[in-house]
DNA sequence: GCCAACGTTGGC
DNA sequence: GCCAACGTTGGC
């Protein structure tokens, strides 16, 4: 089965990308919505995360990557789920939503269709436009294969 | 700080 | 099962 891809959102005063590369590892969790979750359990080991930067930043800023497939959320005992993740490499130039909403080729984006998700998935073709747009390459660990 | 979008809750 | 009220997200 090949690699999916998706963007995680988080606002940076909370925790942002640079406390994930300081920690190393995070847990995602605290989601409480019902596709949102559904996409952390649809996440496999391995598979790329667009680390995005809401209300402050507004910008696709680092890559990451699943490191632990959905588990139970430990900050609740109702039935919400979490995956660990790890950092990959930050985006050489972040690309912001302006950006975003100014490529044709980024259009059809579910982070604009769906502006209120926090966990979206993201096609290849437009992994490949947001890498291009923030001048980074894929890492190796990242590869699709 | 405001407000539009939209998911969730709860009364009926 | 409908739908109004409410709460949250996130852009501006």
């Amino acid at each position: 089965m090949s690699k999916r891809a998706w963007l995680v959102k988080s606002e940076p005063y909370k925790y942002s990308y640079a406390d994930l590369v300081r920690d190393g590892r995070a847990t995602w969790d605290g989601v409480r919505n019902y596709e949102a979750r559904n996409n952390l359990r649809a996440m496999r080991a391995g598979d790329l995360l667009l680390y995005y930067h809401s209300n402050e930043g507004k910008a696709v800023v680092g890559l990451a990557q699943v490191a632990r497939e959905a588990h139970q959320d430990p900050t609740t005992t109702d039935d919400w789920s979490a995956v660990e993740i790890t950092p990959l490499a930050p985006l050489a130039a972040p690309v912001n939503l302006a950006t975003i909403k100014a490529t044709p080729a980024l259009a059809g984006m579910s982070l604009l269709r769906r502006s209120r998700l926090s966990v979206v998935e993201v096609s290849w073709p437009e992994v490949d436009v947001i890498l291009k747009l923030g001048r980074t390459r894929l890492p190796k660990a990242a590869r699709r294969r």
